[in-house]
DNA sequence: GAAGATACGGAATATGCATTCCGTTTGTCA
DNA sequence: TGACAAACGGAATGCATATTCCGTATCTTC
């Protein structure tokens, strides 16, 4: 179910050091290879033998789960930042601006999808809570101060977010900033 | 290498009534599982065994390869259809508005990405070529009345449908027309 | 620094799925 | 209607990759 150890006893140093190695290793290999991340290729990458890596993760899905978690989490971090942004419009498009920048800066985050399994959600679960929860509160505060159009809804952010990821992860899209800023234009309150 | 007859005999009429099925059946199970679309269902969707599957494709890429070209050209089609429209910016958006209808009504329209590998692409890439081209007369058109945004692109294009596309396919997203509307008001020309 | 618990590595195993093969069936044409 | 080519079905094969297993190596603690 979780990948903290069963029940307290502190991890042994190599042990804690390996889980990081596999961790980060994983993210670089499903931005190489995304759907077709191989956990043979994790191990490799993280300079440990399979062996270690079902020791730290139960399945693939879980280590996936852990993956995506750690993306959600910082994602929520994202909006945390914005949401110190005084301006409400300012705020709400940095959340939308530094999502698409850690998604262009790291193809992990905008292939995830694509080795997300059921199981792997499941793993990710209260990591896409908080995400959801911060990102909420700068919508609202959008809606409040009437800078952003009432028809677009706390619940549209997934797509906006997942519609800018495939528009960035298309092949040759160099330019997908100005897209963003299209993107931004058609949810802003018309004046 | 191509999946008609290797020179001109016709093909039985069993044969022909078999070819089809197989490829609605593809459709349909690539609608219903993406990624995880498997020969061994479409033959049995289709009422045939697997070796017919392979009679007519000599691999799983050249059926999807097949489906994907089927996809591109009802698109080309809708390009098509579009440019008979008399307003430049109705045009463009009944091509964008049209795409996501279909879109929506075809699962396997927005999933077929997720089994495009690259020899699947390639066997598709001539209906590509003739949906560009359809698509992009809509577009200069478009410019050309300065109804669009000068800095969006055909190039664009790709990524703005792949990206309705994603925000469609979002699990209980229902409202996606409104979301359209959004992204066709935000490459809008300001007025 | 020795004992015992933890963790490691990677060969072996298990499974799922694309693809092949060949005996059987069906359509076509005279 | 009979002969033959064309097409079919689906069990068997082969391969790729997740997962297990267990002998070995490494940490931790006293």
């Amino acid at each position: 179910m979780t990948t903290a150890p069963l029940h307290d006893r502190p991890l042994r140093a190599d042990a804690r050091r390996n889980r990081e190695a596999i961790i980060t290793a994983a993210r670089e290999i499903v931005a190489e290879e995304g759907a077709e991340a191989q956990i043979q290729d994790v191990a490799r990458k993280a300079g440990v033998g399979v062996g270690t890596v079902y020791r730290h993760f139960p399945t693939k899905d879980a280590l996936m789960g852990e993956l995506m978690a750690a993306c959600m989490r910082e994602n929520a971090q994202i909006a945390r930042d914005a949401a110190r942004i005084a301006d409400p419009w300012e705020a709400f498009a940095a959340v939308v601006r530094n999502g698409c920048e850690s998604m262009a800066a790291d193809a992990a985050k905008r292939r995830m999808w694509q080795v997300a399994s059921d199981e792997a959600f499941a793993h990710a679960q209260d990591a896409k809570r908080e995400m959801t929860e911060e990102t909420l509160a700068v919508v609202r505060r959008a809606h409040a101060a009437r800078v952003l159009r009432a028809d677009f809804t706390g619940d549209d952010m997934p797509g906006l977010m997942c519609g800018l990821g495939a528009v960035i992860d298309q092949p040759g899209m160099s330019d997908w900033r100005r897209l963003v800023e299209f993107a931004l234009d058609g949810v802003r309150a018309r004046t």
